[in-house]
DNA sequence: TGTACATCAGTGAACGCGCGTTCACTGATGTAC
DNA sequence: TGTACATCAGTGAACGCGCGTTCACTGATGTAC
């Protein structure tokens, strides 16, 4: 006699919620994951301190994030889509000289990474695409846009050089503002120096954006 | 009838070995947890991992470091010392013009960051500050010193602007050496714009540097 | 409007595993006489 | 040169804990008729 069995449902989900509520508890679960990477780091980050925050069971986290790599994913995902978004907006021509597309693009940047919670989660987020390799495909993504608007915007600002050489240019703008987020966040030199360095920054990138 | 318990004798070792077997070891030992942390970040560096590598007993690596965090702090203590001592060399005045001592600084910095383990290993190490009070004591003191040296190469190429304009002139020159490691590392852009990149780094260094 | 039913949202218990740490121990090496 | 002894180097077993994952389960909500 034998008593059937019946195969266990095996849910797999990776964040995408059918209804609102769900669509809701989503985002707190990510909300909530982004928290404790930026509060805590990477390796203190496990998913029952993220239930624990949103004040949920670990077992509903894994309801809606089968795995957590799945989270990780959809966290990396869902923090670039959002700060891509408005960096586009940044850099979009509208009615804006490309002087001051640059400058917006630039000033958003500064400011973001004024702010120590994004500061860290950047850290963590570059620590993390050099050891996984969705993050990875996500960051490289998003700078490979980055600096294809960059670039646009340098051959703008500077017709008489070639393409190959704006996209170093562009490079080397992205890098110089990103670059400066070391000297931001954990209990990093808040030197003195660091007051109207937004202004020198600013200048630097159209100097290296207009050299012939 | 009392059976005296000696004390037991705690152990409280942090890498200092005091001959000269125990000096290999605890190089061993940092050479394979660098290697560890490189590979594959540090939510996977464990004193297992670390004792296996080099092929001894997880409680012998206990004995030279009591506890894990110990570990850590000697392996970023050791990291930046090794990378600061060359680059203060670079730095230096010797029979070099300040031009010249500038420029070799950021060659170091550019030829460390195109090898994928010093990319990766410093990705590792800015996120760790981001979390870890004594490594960002450490990275805090680096960049600190790094800085005051660049500041001082700035003043000499450009006798005219003030220290503090000087100062932030550094912070925008190391900036935009060291973000360019994100454009290095793990599976990121190997865009061709990349070739001749460093030579247009230079350039624009020394524009930052010598502008009004 | 009611009702039946599928799907969505959320729970609780258990699992095996690898982690950092503790500790009593053994053998090798250096040093003082 | 030998010998006694302190220190250094290295081992093995065990610990309690938190981890990600599995799974059978219940109750809430939406939908079709």
């Amino acid at each position: 006699m034998e008593s059937e069995k019946p195969p266990s449902v095996t849910r797999h989900r990776q964040g995408t919620a059918v209804q609102a509520k769900g669509q809701r508890r989503v985002d707190e679960i990510l909300d909530a994951a982004t928290a404790v990477l930026v509060e805590e780091g990477y390796a203190q980050l496990t998913t029952r301190k993220i239930a624990a925050r949103v004040g949920i069971r670990l077992s509903n986290v894994q309801y809606y994030f089968s795995t957590k790599q799945a989270l990780l994913q959809a966290l990396v995902e869902r923090s670039i889509e959002q700060y891509y978004e408005v960096l586009r907006t940044k850099a979009a021509r509208g009615s804006k000289s490309p002087k001051t597309q640059l400058l917006y693009s630039i000033d958003y940047v500064l400011r973001s990474h004024a702010k120590p919670e994004i500061a860290i989660l950047f850290k963590e987020l570059w620590a993390l695409a050099a050891h996984d390799k969705d993050a990875a495909r996500v960051m490289d993504s998003f700078y490979a846009k980055w600096c294809e608007m960059a670039t646009e915007l340098v051959m703008e600002l500077n017709p008489d050089i070639s393409r190959r050489k704006a996209e170093r240019r562009a490079i080397l703008i992205i890098g110089l503002v990103d670059g400066h987020v070391l000297f931001t966040g954990a209990g990093s030199t808040p030197s003195p120096a660091l007051r109207g360095i937004d202004k020198e920054m600013k200048d630097a990138a159209l100097r290296i954006a207009m050299a012939p």
